[in-house]
DNA sequence: CCCTGATTCGC
DNA sequence: GCGAATCAGG
């Protein structure tokens, strides 16, 4: 039959809503329907009030949604941390200013946030920096040195000591 | 530069 | 209602 204009029929709009709720993207909706550009599709879903989906099960990002972040959404929720022995502090430590840190709050994990980290704690950078769950070992670090007694171990191992770690691969 | 969704607006 | 063009962002 000659069907030139593919338009939005019962099917096809109940394959949008049920991978569009899959989470799949734009895009991918718009290549699997076929003949529809990604446009169209999130034209469609805005239209259909599909908008604002919540799964992204795949590796669909929901990246650069307008910004529908309201004050009252971005207020963080307060979270109790647990609250743990700090580390205690190399001898030179705070001397004036800072308040009396008798508690620094503590991830069980031993890592901590930038607003965690303190002098005598170790930086050394745990994950993605890009992303919230980012943070540094913040392990008592050796009095003089930004890192922990292991960290250092990795940071200022001796060129004689790296050496011998090379492997023979991709060689052929 | 790749990708994402959101919005606009002529059709 | 439709979707290309554009926008805004990761």
């Amino acid at each position: 039959m000659t069907d030139a204009g593919p338009s939005w029929t019962k099917e096809r709009v109940e394959l949008l809503k049920r991978l569009w709720s899959d989470g799949r993207s734009a895009s991918q909706i718009a290549a699997e329907i076929g003949g529809v550009s990604r446009n169209a599709v999130i034209g469609k879903v805005h239209r259909l009030g599909l908008a604002g989906r919540v799964a992204k099960g795949n590796g669909t990002a929901p990246a650069g949604s307008r910004r529908p972040r309201t004050e009252a959404e971005t207020l963080l929720p307060v979270v109790e941390v647990p609250s743990v022995i700090a580390p205690e502090p190399p001898a030179l430590a705070v001397v004036q200013a800072t308040p009396p840190v008798a508690t620094v709050a503590l991830p069980e994990s031993a890592r901590v946030t930038i607003m965690e980290l303190r002098d005598f704690m170790c930086r050394w950078p745990m994950g993605d920096p890009s992303t919230p769950d980012f943070r540094f070992c913040g392990d008592r670090a050796i009095t003089g040195l930004p890192y922990c007694a292991h960290h250092s171990r990795i940071a200022y191992q001796p060129a004689a000591e790296r050496k011998r770690d090379r492997k023979v691969i991709g060689f052929r």
